[in-house]
RNA sequence: GGCUGGGUAGCAAAGCGGUUAUGCAGGGGCCUGCAAAGCCUUUUAGACCGGUUCGACUCCGGUCCCAGCCUCCA
């Protein structure tokens, strides 16, 4: 039984879809302007898991996330850049895409940009102001009118009044009340825009994820999620939005994903403390920083350093070298011990404990070692069943041999000459030409190890 | 000020009212020509103060501290 820890009432609950036939999720993606860091890595990956998990265990899943594509910083950005906004984000996905793959992430059933669904918004928002939830106000932009939602703030655990008293407060001459968020704005001369009944404009960013998620998935779905920092306001807009038009509950359970940190602050665009996907890749494969992704638990706050993402790479070489000459052909099926599966599932029915789970691959990986010598039967058979729980985590996904070996300079004909160099002088008991020889391939990255069946090598 | 989370061993990170988390790092041993990998073993815990309980890191209350949101942000 699957648990998840719901932000609308702040509880771990049993997920009870509404069509267990189909279970739909939405989750707000990318403002593409700029390249991923590992913030919106951490997103991408934990709702990859998610959704792995929600595939695994219902018929179908339908996982929509948005491309927004149009918005104020991509327009300032173009200008900056002399382009047209399509060239922009046309640009910024497509690199979006190349991290995901890097990443193991799997693509979404549906990823909707904000550009192709302005007619949607525009009916969302007529529907709103013949509900009275929406004006124009005197500068021409459609705002909404949030003290007539009157369950404004139930996701975020805000009441109107204390946000007024708050100091961060906005003042817009142009809307009835500070807290009124635009819907529709309206375009100066030479911005990109869209005809509307309220004159040449654009969406405001709230309304895009309400009328896409709407339209893809369902008015009333499953499951929405992001990182933490939409809680409020996005994500409470979005309520005020699509159950003011629809007049119908929108979302049963929200799940937010927390930051990654950099010295225990947030990193974010706003600090310039990011690290891009792409600045950590220069230095690590994809698998580990997925690892590195999946090894907190995704409430948690993630510290970004070198330590820790060493640590990662650490971890996963011990599981990569457990499963690592091992035939991973075995008949006897009995060998493998479901225990170890229905642990790891119910680490995952728990609110997607990733920690937990992995945890068990390495009692796994411990077994495999032990098994290795006497029982090679077992062990193969283990190592099979460790591969494939990694792979529901998106890791393990390559042959170890290759993984372990990755990222060498030197030729793997060069190694394997200085191997048998090695191993005649081993055998003319020359060990200080051996040692030396195993010192220079040292030095080079290379390590070598010595077994009864010979003379094997791995990266550094 | 309001609203969320959180404070676990050298580092990272979980579960759990009583019994080894797990990974990295450190010590000792086994294996090895020596290593590496691996196995065995071992050292470091639960911010603070009360309460409940036979027993609390785990439940309750309080104190202190940290992060986040209340402005665009994943």
């Amino acid at each position: 039984m699957l648990k998840i820890y719901n932000t609308l009432n702040n509880q771990k609950e049993e997920f009870q879809p509404i069509d267990a036939n189909q279970v739909g999720i939405y989750v707000c993606g990318m403002t593409v302007y700029d390249l991923c860091h590992m913030g919106h890595a951490r997103v991408m990956v934990m709702f990859d898991v998610i959704t792995r998990h929600l595939r695994r265990n219902f018929p179908n899943v339908k996982y929509v996330r948005n491309i927004t594509d149009i918005d104020d910083k991509i327009i300032t950005r173009a200008i900056e850049n002399n382009e047209d906004i399509y060239t922009l984000t046309n640009r910024f996905i497509d690199a979006m895409h190349e991290d995901e793959k890097s990443l193991g992430v799997l693509s979404p059933d549906i990823e909707p940009r904000a550009t192709d669904s302005i007619d949607k918004m525009i009916d969302m928002i007529e529907n709103l102001s013949k509900k009275g939830l929406a004006y124009q106000g005197k500068n021409g932009d459609v705002f909404y009118s949030v003290r007539n939602f009157k369950e404004y703030g139930k996701l975020s655990g805000k009441n109107l009044d204390d946000l007024m008293a708050g100091a961060r407060v906005d003042i817009e001459s142009n809307k009835k009340d500070p807290l009124d968020f635009v819907l529709w704005k309206k375009a100066k001369s030479d911005e990109p825009k869209w005809p509307s009944p309220w004159g040449d404009g654009r969406p405001g960013w709230h309304i895009e994820c309400s009328a896409m998620s709407n339209h893809f998935i369902s008015n009333h779905f499953d499951i929405h999620g992001g990182g933490m920092d939409l809680t409020f306001p996005h994500h409470e807009n979005e309520i005020a939005q699509s159950e003011g038009a629809n007049s119908c509950k929108f979302v049963n359970t929200w799940m937010h994903v927390g930051f990654v940190n950099v010295d225990d602050e947030k990193m974010s665009k706003s600090l310039k403390n990011f690290f891009t996907i792409r600045d950590v890749l220069k230095n690590y494969d994809g698998e580990t920083l997925r690892y590195f992704l999946i090894s907190s638990h995704y409430r948690s706050p993630l510290n970004y350093s070198k330590t820790n993402i060493d640590g990662a790479q650490s971890a996963l070489k011990r599981l990569y070298n457990a499963i690592n000459g091992l035939n991973n052909k075995v008949d006897d099926l009995t060998l493998i011990d479901t225990n170890f599966e229905e642990r790891f599932n119910s680490a995952l029915n728990d609110d997607f404990n990733t920690p937990m789970a992995l945890s068990i691959l390495f009692e796994i990986a411990k077994q495999i070692n032990i098994e290795r010598t006497n029982n090679p039967n077992k062990a193969s058979a283990l190592s099979i069943q460790l591969v494939e729980l990694g792979n529901y985590l998106g890791i393990l996904e390559y042959d170890a041999d290759e993984y372990l070996k990755q990222g060498s300079e030197l030729s793997e004909s060069d190694i394997s000459k200085k191997i048998e160099q090695r191993e005649e002088a081993r055998s003319s008991k020359d060990f200080a030409m051996s040692d030396q020889i195993r010192d220079e391939l040292f030095e080079l990255g290379i390590i070598l190890e010595d077994s009864v069946n010979g003379t094997t090598w791995r990266r550094k």
